[in-house]
DNA sequence: TGCATTTATGCGCATGTATGCACGGATAGA
DNA sequence: TCTATCCGTGCATACATGCGCATAAATGCA
């Protein structure tokens, strides 16, 4: 019994870590593109690239893997193309990966606070 | 004014943007290693590495760079060492993420709803 | 002491990825 | 139409990383 909500919480868990998602946020480069996005909003390549050491193809390679992440959205207009921050799709990717921790913690780690209700199903298996 | 804001959000988002973190939580072998650490509960080596692919000496080093990147905690006893998830650990770390980012979505990501209180913030620069 | 078991580490290899350069396509302006 | 600017993409290269094998260190047991 204890064990189905373990197993539960390990697939919540498993369903929220998206490996795109943490690949594209584990780049120092995509981390500063983030930044000048954060900062500066709404931008185009040239701009995000503008003072980054890197090349502009790289740039907007970056942000195509952000984009496949979810994490921004690009649209053309013009000859230029725009890239913002999607706030709310990344939030709730996150929260969503909290909120599976959250549930995982009382049948994992018993003993660190909030685990009262557990007494001690460590080992209800093997 | 705003931009103040702004950059207070950017710098939260930036210092919880933990590039180890998202680094140990983007590999499959690792999710697979935390996979089995949650539905078996504190493990030592041999036990995780039993069912899979990869060598021992491989499954070792995951969980040293997992370690590393405060996911999870070993320690030996006797010739073995137990390693497990550091549940409210990692839980901190997505609270913090998930709180700076929904600081940050009023400012850069106005008209996607809970955006009702910044009118047109979003070419305060440049 | 001698042997088996479990980890940790050095080494080489294969794969993935970030980077820069050069080229072609698309668009705005003269 | 012609030119300039911006973007995306193939290509080659350098670096990082996962992986397995062999080996050394540490511990438990006979």
């Amino acid at each position: 019994m204890v064990d189905v909500t373990r197993q539960q919480a390990a697939n919540r868990c498993l369903a929220a870590l998206d490996t795109a998602f943490m690949s594209a946020l584990c780049e120092p480069a995509r981390c500063e593109i983030l930044r000048r996005l954060i900062l500066n909003g709404r931008s185009d390549i040239g701009a995000i690239a503008s003072g980054m050491p890197q090349d502009r193809s790289v740039v907007s390679r970056h942000l195509q893997v952000l984009e496949r992440a979810g994490v921004v959205s690009g649209a053309k207009v013009g000859r230029a193309t725009y890239y913002e921050i999607e706030g709310p799709a990344v939030l709730a990717k996150l929260e969503a990966l909290a909120d599976a921790f959250r549930t995982l913690i009382p049948s994992c780690c018993p003993g660190s606070a909030m685990a009262a209700a557990a007494p001690h199903d460590t080992q209800t298996r093997s």
